[in-house]
DNA sequence: CAAATTTGACCTTC
DNA sequence: GAAGGTCAAATTTG
């Protein structure tokens, strides 16, 4: 209980931190970026050790969890004005290939001529939380297809696209270099089963499964559809939660995620019927997005996809309760680059 | 050879 | 019947 107390202390720290600096670091992204992910990896401790302490004490749900984070959210805990402001001019940047390129020149001074976060694979990454359509909600036709284990002879068994289960969507910065159409990693390993071309979309939408459907009867889905307007921002749709554990599917052992944290509520409106109790409750644990870039490996043959954990402020509800992340010592792994980064950021201040 | 991706066909829903 | 979602054989890759 004293460790989730000192994530939490931690956290609240960092938020402070971030906020008193924020008009110093407004131009700075890679502070910025640095200064969210503190904030998000102390919650993300904190989530960690309460998971541990909930599973061992059982029965409180996840939809409990998800609903004291969705109440926080909205009261828009994390989000001040300010840090929208920041996300919109990130999001414009995004927009644009020019100002990347700028983004980048931008950190080259600030840094020095090294851009942690954006030199290796993960570029920029913004997750918008742009809907969670409760698919499921007036579908209380039952649950029937695929889960319900019933088999039904040789001839295709009987599916339906309408189980009860929820969509959530995010968008996510496309991989800028390699393979651009690799999905975004979120620390659990997908297989890809399908890609159709969409009517109106300009580019193909591809259907990935969990790695351990068949193992495990771990019904999580997720869709990964290239924006029409930008194609550096993919939509991301997850259906269904995970069954399976994390170290299941991810390594144990995650890269430092050197990722922009980026949470975007489009609108207030938009977003509140999103966090309702009942679409909270079967978030996919991988709500916490990440890039895979410079992957060539994108067409063909036993890619794994082995997803680095990183944790959104995005979405920091389902990457405080949703996402089954680090062990213990992968804390280690997940600190240790976030105090050079302070170390670098209370340089600046 | 196992495991992953590709892709055309099939299924379900509207 | 059209469109989206899924299956599964074929293919690719390590």
């Amino acid at each position: 209980m004293e460790e989730v107390l000192n994530f939490i202390m931690h956290a609240i720290e960092s938020s402070k931190k971030l906020e008193l600096e924020l008009p110093n670091i407004i131009n700075h992204l890679e502070i910025l970026f640095s200064s969210i992910d503190e904030v998000e990896k102390s919650f993300g401790g904190a989530k960690e050790r309460v998971m541990m302490l909930l599973s061992s004490q059982h029965d409180i749900t996840k939809t409990t969890l998800s609903n004291s984070f969705a109440s926080m959210m909205s009261h828009d805990v994390f989000m001040n004005k300010t840090q929208h402001a920041q996300i919109d001019r990130l999001l414009d940047l995004m927009q644009n290939p020019f100002d990347m390129s700028h983004v980048l020149l931008e950190n080259k001074m600030i840094s020095g001529g090294d851009i942690p976060m954006l030199r290796s694979k993960g570029t920029l990454k913004i997750g918008e939380m742009v809907g969670r359509n409760v698919e499921g909600l007036e579908k209380s036709k039952g649950l029937e297809g695929e889960m319900q284990g019933i088999q039904t002879p040789p001839s295709r068994p009987k599916k339906s696209r309408k189980i009860d289960l929820e969509k959530r969507t995010v968008m996510v910065p496309a991989p800028q270099v390699g393979n651009t159409d690799m999905p975004p990693e979120d620390g659990f390993t997908w297989r890809k089963y399908g890609q159709k071309e969409i009517l109106g979309r300009k580019y193909p939408r591809s259907y990935y499964r969990c790695t351990h459907q068949k193992l495990y009867l771990c019904p999580a889905k997720k869709q990964v559809q290239r924006v029409d307007e930008n194609p550096n921002i993919v939509e991301v749709t997850y259906r269904g939660d995970h069954i399976c554990h994390k170290s299941l599917t991810a390594p144990l052992s995650y890269p430092p995620p050197q990722q922009l944290l980026v949470n975007i509520n489009n609108t207030q409106t938009t977003i509140s019927p999103q966090l309702s109790p009942s679409s909270n409750s079967r978030w996919p644990q991988a709500a916490n997005l990440g890039l895979r870039a410079g992957d060539a490996s994108g067409s063909g043959g036993p890619s794994t996809t082995r997803y680095g954990i990183d944790y959104p402020v995005a979405d920091m509800a389902d990457t405080m309760f949703n996402s089954g992340s680090s062990s213990g010592n992968s804390m280690e792994s997940l600190f240790a680059p976030m105090d050079d980064k302070w170390e670098l950021d209370e340089n600046k201040s």
